[in-house]
DNA sequence: TACATTAATAACCAATCGGTCATTAATCTC
DNA sequence: GAGATTAATGACCGATTGGTTATTAATGTA
């Protein structure tokens, strides 16, 4: 592949790029953690992928551990302002804001492959509690935030009956949370005729919703 | 390091129990996988809370994932006609025969251990694709056949509009797969302040639906 | 060119785990 | 009670893996 090997074997050349590893070490990871989930991603794969030996990773990323924590910062963390940027300057009534968001949560993370993380701290929760810990903090919990702002929205500009917060959050969540779950499990083994068009599916939930929020007129 | 000793340490007693082996083991399987997931339960530990020799496990079950289908089997794949029964004699109203379903899902499956397998399956689904395609041909497809009669028989007895049947089987569907998923992994690590009440949310997400599918009068 | 610095490597370690098999002992038959 | 049958055991095997470290080589400096 590369150049320089006036004879030899597979790449004996090594090259020294401090400042793009941890780049590329964070891209691979994404990719193993979403295919594999955490404990199964091995160490070496990630750095095989990223093109360094299993040693590189370590000099990068101490423990497996912080090398997740890293890949959720690096592609979750980030995009839950947007979020509330968007809520801040949106001028429609909620009603529509609703089923806006979701969308929006669709194409900008459902559909990408940042939404296997969601799946993968589902299913490794309880084995890896330190990692569920963070990751309630550091997504979780902000997001349920930007939820509950969107309803009380509704609710303080009269649109919206004076329903229990919390549920009305849930209610909200509950498709967005199915949706990514079934796409990185199940939904993987199953025939095209099964699958779920997730705007549509998004579009008729949110329908839904609104329709148990909204005064009754 | 044993034997010989006849005043020895704890049991060192072999007992010959041919009959009641296969059940304890599945017992303790169940425990296991739903504590830690496929990957993660060692088939020695599970021999050892059936209080047998990892030996013994192998001699009743061939491998790991013949002992994983065994225990969906026992725990899983015997309820679902329960459901089907029950739908067949119902007399009232589909509008009042869909909360039913689902609060009658969460007491005799939901609120079990057994939904600790709906959850790993979930989880491992891509890590594990034959013990995928063995669960959603046992369990999940005649569960959606299930529902899609529920939903049908609304529609034939004229209470619900002509919806369209898959995604008024998804919406049935998703509220029930969030609560098992989160009551197995998330929810095991949050506050008694964050819990979920199953049976409120289960009868506001029925209310929702139903609205949904009936005839606007 | 000689030397220092440090990014990168690969051999290595200790622990883990699914599954096997020769051995052991409980029970049955005669 | 002797021998046959077979349920049960636990030492063992081979493969895997997170993490370590002594060594190597690319680069900067003078």
């Amino acid at each position: 592949m590369h150049p320089e090997l006036p004879n030899d074997s597979p790449g004996t050349r090594r090259e020294r790029r401090k400042e793009s590893r941890p780049g590329e070490l964070l891209a691979a990871a994404l990719d193993l953690f979403v295919e594999k989930g955490f404990a199964a991603t091995r160490s070496e794969e990630v750095a095989k992928r990223a093109g360094v030996s299993k040693g590189t990773l370590f000099l990068y990323f101490p423990t497996k551990e912080d090398l997740f924590k890293a890949v959720v910062r690096e592609n979750i963390s980030s995009k839950v302002n947007e979020g509330f940027d968007e809520v801040e300057k949106y001028p429609g009534p909620t009603a529509q804001l609703v089923p806006y968001m979701m969308q929006e949560w669709w194409q900008r993370f459902g559909s990408t492959k940042a939404s296997g993380l969601t799946k993968l701290m589902m299913s490794e929760a309880t084995n890896f509690p330190e990692l569920a810990t963070f990751y309630h903090a550091e997504v979780v919990e902000p997001n349920l935030r930007l939820i509950r702002c969107v309803i009380q929205r509704g609710i303080d500009r009269g649109e919206f009956r004076k329903v229990d917060l919390d549920y009305a959050v849930y209610a909200m969540i509950t498709p967005l949370i199915y949706l990514v779950t079934w796409k990185h499990s199940m939904g993987c083994c199953v025939g095209s005729h099964q699958q779920i068009d997730p705007e549509r599916y998004l579009a008729a939930q949110a329908d839904m919703l609104v329709h148990g929020l909204l005064k009754r007129n």
